[in-house]
This record gives C-alpha cells, sequence and structure tokens, in this order.
DNA sequence: TGCTTGGTGTAGCCATTGCTTTATTTCCCC
DNA sequence: GGGGAAATAAAGCAATGGCTACACCAAGCA
C-alpha cells in the first residue's frame, strides 16, 4: 500500500500529466513545494511499486495500476473539498483538512461521502435546511 | 499544539479519569498498546505543556486546560464516530478511519459536521432518503 | 522492621518517513 | 562541441514515537 505523501506525488502526478500531458520532475517539485531530488526519489519508489515506468532523465509514464490510482485520488480528493464546502467549513479551512485526512478515509467512507453529495445534490432545498439548522444552533450559545 | 499522539494520550487520560476517577500509567499503556515507559516519557511532555501535573510515582492530575482539551477530543471522537455510522460506513471500518482523521480536521468542520448530524438527527427520514440515494446509487453499476 | 514485588522512571537506542544539501551527471540546443 | 538547465546520487538530518534494559520507589506482608 501507498504511504500518504506516496499518495501526494502520485495525485499530483495524475493532475499534471491530466492537464499538460507530461509530469517534470521540477514541476511536480514546485507542485508540493519539495527539493527536486525528493522527486527523484520518490519516482523511484513509484516505479518499484509498479505505479509508473521511469527513465532516467527521459521522464516517466503512468501504469494502468497508476493511472487508476491517480484518478481515484484525485477524485478523492475533490469529492473531500465539496463535502466540507457543501456542509459549510470555511473555505480556508478545506485545503488543510482535505490535506489532512484524504489519506486517512477508507473506500468504504469515501463511497458514504459521495452518496451523501449526491443526495443534496438531487434536492438543493436539503442545503437550506441544512443551514436552518446551523442557524438554529448557533442561536443557542 | 498537540501532537496526533499527544491527542491520543490525552484523549485516553481524560476518558480513564472520567471512568474510574484516576489514570494510572499501566492502564494508559494498555489502552493505547504500548509500553509503559513510553507513556511516562508521554505523560512529561503533557506535563511541560500545561496539560496535566505529574508528580512522580503519585499520579497525575488534568490541568484546566488538560480536562478542556480532553473533553473536545473525546467528544469530537465520538462525534466522528457517529458521523460515519449515520452516512453508512460499515463497523469495521469506522474505528481505523475515525482514529486516522480525528487528528486532522479543523473545529470548523468538526462543528460543521456536528450541524450535519443534527440535521439528520432532527428528521429521521432524512436518512431513510439517504439510503435511497444509495440504492439509486448502487443499482447504477 | 525489612523484604519482596509490581508498578514507574530513566537513558539510550532504533525505526520510519521524508526532506535537504552537495556534488555529479545528462540532455538539449546553440 | 560546449554551456546551462534539469535531473540524479549519496549522505545526512530532523521529527515522532516506540522499545529494551536497568534502576527505583512504595505498599503490603512476613
Amino acid at each position: 500500500m501507498a504511504t500518504p505523501s506516496m499518495e501526494d506525488y502520485l495525485e499530483r502526478i495524475y493532475k499534471l500529466i491530466d492537464e499538460k500531458g507530461y509530469a517534470r520532475v521540477s514541476d511536480i517539485a514546485e507542485g508540493l513545494e519539495v527539493h527536486p531530488s525528493s522527486v527523484t526519489k520518490m519516482i523511484q519508489k513509484l516505479d518499484k511499486d509498479n505505479y509508473l515506468i521511469y527513465e532516467k532523465y527521459r521522464g516517466l509514464m503512468l501504469t494502468p495500476k497508476g493511472k487508476k490510482m491517480g484518478k481515484r485520488l484525485v477524485d478523492r480528493h475533490q469529492l473531500l473539498e465539496n463535502f466540507l464546502t457543501t456542509i459549510g467549513v470555511q473555505e480556508d479551512n478545506i485545503y488543510k483538512d482535505v490535506e489532512g485526512i484524504e489519506h486517512h478515509l477508507s473506500w468504504d467512507s469515501i463511497t458514504c461521502i459521495e452518496t451523501l453529495l449526491e443526495y443534496f445534490r438531487r434536492e438543493p432545498s436539503r442545503m437550506d435546511e441544512l443551514m436552518n439548522v446551523r442557524k438554529d444552533l448557533e442561536a443557542d450559545n
């Protein structure tokens, strides 16, 4: 299984390839705010675990396994952002919270949160009702 | 600020005191599945950070700060368990997931999840509707 | 009283995870 | 072919927390 940091790298790589068609060491490093040498090292680890195929100085390609996992990770991240937004968490807390929890939820939990979001999406008035509850609770203090 | 591990200890200690009136090193160690020496070390750290007052061989007492934080941590844990249960996560995933995310959510997020739970509590039929969404989504596959 | 014993405390060590620094290598393009 | 940007290798460091081994205290019993 992948460590949290491996997931961060894989997520970033998937996104870069998705957006620009390729993922360079320096882009990955910049995105994650680490030094290039850290990226090289992690890429080698990801290669060893068959998430990607890596050729020194030549670049990398995600394997099917890597693509699949990358997509899941990116989707998961997005889902969690949507979830926190939906329930009313402040913008400035969302990124850090997602960053913190995304690596620690089972896919079962992810699926359930997905369902919950769909629940609110289907009937937007439900969010209004949620906000009413919020106002009630705030009034209690 | 407290590290994840410090929070685990504080949570455990608060619970022990709440249930038995005191918290012995060996009980804490057993609860967290670590060796007693690790507990002593952490207790000293918690003392240094004013979460508790510690006297060698004599036991410990939570300070007001420690009590307040301990209660928050225990409540937070419970809240997250309830949340995952409510949205339909399987029993066997809940503990590990909560264990994983509890240290990584802002109090803003916690409050919002609290509101969400209250939303379902007020009108239990909402959970039925949530389960209907779930069935729909499952049928799609 | 004094000894035994179980619970505690101390010190030093180890593992994991990642990151940095520094020095070197490779590629690409002029 | 040479220069510079990018990438890599090697070594080391820092934070976190856990463990082992051994020393120590204190309560209860003989």
